[in-house]
DNA sequence: CTGAAAGCGCTAACAG
DNA sequence: CTGTTAGCGCTTTCAG
């Protein structure tokens, strides 16, 4: 591997010299740029980020922080976070939390030893974070975003009040609210347009569940289908809810829009594979990955950003889980 | 943050003392021990990854190539090579390749440049890649394995010889079998294993796929429709493509597995929660994940390996798309 | 057992 | 416009 020095000798001049020219900044005459050129083509030489790191005390590193990577949603996420940093020469590196604080901590300071650029963080808000103390630019998104400066999100409120506009709609007789694990903000956020828009028009039952794993969901589903009895419409805090519901309101013989309808959150890419397929709110995972990316970018290069929070719109898809008006 | 000189002062004695304590290499005396680990402990030391990774031109970090993170298999793939290094205090770069070779070589050149100390990928083979001339290890998984010195990979040739013995149990009429992309070593693998087993035993057809890609996978299905009418067993490549079938069929009014019977290949994790649930070949794509993490560690660590290509049993997962024996 | 010194590859004042 | 110098924080000989 070449180095700094080796091309500063082949083109004659001094390492500052080429240094100067590599980033830019400061004067290099032309026909010692022609030179520094040459020498850099001839001896195919990279500078080296991590030397680099050292000395600015910033890398070309990007920590991208996930609460469960085999949760549909997030891969989305991710793809758009590093097809964005991609395009600029940044590489992101993976945490999959798990939801776990101190996993998260852990991550956090591997983040900071490996002078990470910025952080993007998809995970739950927990409240004495060493996220605070991390003095690289930080956007939060997804579940985190409310007590967070700078972040990029999808308008859960409007996002709830859709889906019970939707099923609303459809005339149902009872309907079924299914809660997402609490501590959520987005969740809440959802739940609460899902009320603002049900509420003194019709009666619901509200079913809280605990978790986003397809196993324990699975059983919250179980438990749904035996406790609310007269429930014909469901209104989920997520596909991989609608889906477990989906798949025991079959399983017990129920047809699905006709005995029960469903509606989910996410549209998650195999929610439109799924018999029937699942009707539900979109929320632009890949373009909350990418706005995300692209603020923490103006962020590290302390562009202005006239947008603090973004917030992008969700959409009704409709399918076949929902019955027609 | 504290730097080793730091610590040094406080503890008083000299850095390359504090370097030798950390790293358990070299004499340090207990009581000299103690008092560097009350400085380490008071200034909440820790030290500099990239500092470290410049002298020993060898970083904590670890490069993951993929071929799509939108294809729910990598996910669970890239979950057990995430959640091994972080047991172990290493950070893993995502690299979602996209099966583009220039950005394959982009990768390779920012990982050689990050000081990666080792790279995992599950992309197809590349016959010039810059791999090669990478100089740390390399372990293969998945896609990319044929030619390489180390790889991790489930046998793919059983596999494919199993989804075909359990089709052929149910007494098919006419077999359909769809082959994979091309240059893809491990689909070539499932083909072949799943001829072995059909040749003279029944005649079937064969369906050239291009993709991985729903969306493409799901116009492949359309035509298969159209072209193969006698056709009551399909063996797919992977569970996008039974996916894609299984809904076709569906739409087209078939009851499966009654008129068309399916049988997929990876067994991601929405397959269990399709309707019908799909029968398929299951590989371990966590375990791949995990023990590709674990050989590349031994590698790196320079530690003895004694399989330096590892393959994992695929198992047959009997679900709702195929008929009873 | 320990410290001094050199160096990893690059950037950043600062003279000139 | 360009070279010298001094680090960034750590590891690694090499004397002592």
């Amino acid at each position: 591997m070449a180095t700094i020095v080796d091309v500063a000798k082949s083109a004659g001049v001094s390492k500052s010299t080429v240094s100067r020219f590599i980033s830019g900044k400061g004067y290099v005459a032309k026909d010692v740029q022609k030179k520094i050129e040459k020498a850099i083509e001839e001896l195919a030489y990279v500078p080296n980020e991590v030397a680099r790191s050292l000395t600015q005390k910033k890398s070309k590193l990007i920590g991208l922080l996930l609460p469960d990577i085999s949760n549909p949603y997030f891969p989305m996420l991710a793809k758009g976070v590093e097809e964005y940093f991609y395009e600029v020469g940044y590489q992101v590196i993976l945490g999959n939390v798990k939801s776990n604080n101190e996993i998260e901590e852990s991550y956090i300071e591997s983040f900071s030893m490996q002078n990470v650029a910025g952080i993007i963080t998809a995970n739950s808000e927990n409240e004495n974070s060493k996220l605070k103390t991390f003095n690289n630019p930080v956007v939060m998104t997804d579940r985190a975003y409310k007590e967070s400066e700078y972040g990029v999100v999808s308008d859960d409120f409007m996002g709830g009040k859709l889906s019970a506009q939707e099923i609303l709609k459809t005339h149902p007789k009872k309907i079924l609210v299914v809660k997402g694990p609490k501590g959520l903000n987005s969740l809440e956020e959802r739940f609460n347009g899902m009320v603002q828009v049900l509420e003194g028009k019709i009666a619901f039952d509200v079913y809280q569940s605990h978790s986003f794993d397809f196993g324990e969901v699975e059983q919250d589903a179980k438990i749904i289908f035996e406790q609310f009895k007269e429930t014909d419409s469901m209104i989920c805090p997520s596909d991989i809810h609608a889906i477990a519901l989906l798949h025991e309101a079959l399983k017990r013989n129920f047809s699905v829009p006709e005995d029960i309808q469903i509606i989910g959150y996410d549209d998650i890419p195999m929610s439109k594979f799924l018999y029937p397929a699942l009707s539900t709110i979109r929320q632009p995972a890949y373009k909350i990955g990418m706005e995300a990316a692209k603020l923490l970018h103006a962020l590290i290069d302390k562009r202005p950003v006239t947008e603090k929070k973004i917030m992008l719109p969700v959409t009704y898809i409709e399918r076949e889980t929902t019955r027609r008006k």
